[in-house]
DNA sequence: TGTACATCAGTGAACGCGCGTTCACTGATGTAC
DNA sequence: TGTACATCAGTGAACGCGCGTTCACTGATGTAC
């Protein structure tokens, strides 16, 4: 952290392109969807000649690739810290869950939508497969401690994926503005808590 | 049906172009996913020049709009089918609503990512979003039946939206394969079964 | 039934555009001696 | 500390491509008389 300034690299090599690639990617894929980014437009927002991303980058589903993994860590991390804000076992440290999950989607709809949606070049990519199923463990791991039970146990996994369907298709639902009008509780937390007792019963 | 084979029309006029576009811009949002069609492409696939569609559309956009509103019609049929399939008020017939939703999403993931998606071209078109409203309202009705209660009361429209969300969620995550390993119940009735239970209460 | 004409769904050629990617290059940096 | 050299992150020009859209056109169809 010395001198970071993001923009004016006066210097012939830049330092830090890789990094500012996949960050004008992130917000290309914000301002266009997953599909509508350019590796050009990128270069350009990096200040750099059009071919200089490909000797950080094989090619243009690599670089997706990049933004999409930087995107599920950033989720993995606040779901994490989600959990942490409450007493493992109640139904707030669920809930807590399911908010990091929604406040990323709102956040930053085009990575969110991105990190879910098998976008053309990373089909079945064994590391985001596997930072996927990182998430996951999260929420086992909460509706474990909530039902008292191993995280291995079959009533766990039925649980927590329940748990994930909802508030996946809540977040959905929510960006995706199919939730205006139809559905006005008092924001997402009373959804959550409501959904979480739901699944895992009334017990606090 | 007369003589509607799909490819050989050998007149001058097509004679039913504006259907076959449709169809051709399906396939390829199914193959390509809601970005990965040009108009070109459904052209050459309706055996027709490049500037023919515009006939029928007035751009891109128009021709996208026109596949996602028809597939939302197919969905809101195939949510009416399966609730009539059921006793009103059981919860079999919430479930029912689920499968045909799960099914249309597994059957089409294209297409269902395209009308749940607002890609691009049609952000708030309000043809569209009523179309939405439609489906979500076959939720309400059952929803209704299975409390016995109207369907303007809140508790029900909490529940329908709850509802809504799990099975959007399931969906989503059954076709972008984020299931996998992950959840094994029997096959999508019992989780839809399971749900509905979860969320309307165990009578049945 | 026959003819004149308006309509309109098609053609095919052309346009300008931005993209992904490659290539030979250049100049800054780090290392070995 | 100084020099020679390998490395490698950048440049900028060029390529071929497919796309969205427009345009003047043509030929089939339906209708009025």
């Amino acid at each position: 952290m010395s001198d970071d300034t993001p923009s004016r690299r006066s210097s012939y090599h830049h330092g830090d392109l890789r990094a500012q690639l996949i960050a004008a990617v992130r917000d290309l894929v914000e301002a266009h969807g997953p599909d509508g980014f350019s590796v050009a437009e990128a270069a350009r927002q990096a200040g750099v000649s059009s071919a200089a991303p490909y000797k950080h980058f094989r090619d243009r589903p690599e670089l997706l690739r990049a933004v999409a993994a930087e995107g599920m860590d950033r989720l993995r991390d606040a779901m994490e810290a989600g959990l942490a804000q409450h007493p493992a076992g109640s139904l707030q440290s669920v809930a807590a869950i399911g908010q990091a999950y929604v406040d990323f989607a709102r956040g930053g709809p085009g990575v969110f939508r991105l990190v879910f949606g098998l976008t053309e070049g990373h089909e079945g990519d064994p590391l985001l497969q596997e930072k996927g199923s990182s998430c996951f463990g999260v929420v086992l791991r909460a509706t474990a401690a909530v039902l008292h039970l191993p995280m291995e146990d079959a009533a766990v996994r039925e649980r927590a994926y329940m748990l994930w369907t909802c508030v996946h298709g809540h977040s959905f639902l929510t960006i995706d503005r199919k939730t205006e009008g139809k559905f006005d509780m008092s924001g997402d937390w009373a959804y959550l808590m409501g959904i979480s007792a739901a699944i895992l019963g009334p017990r606090g």
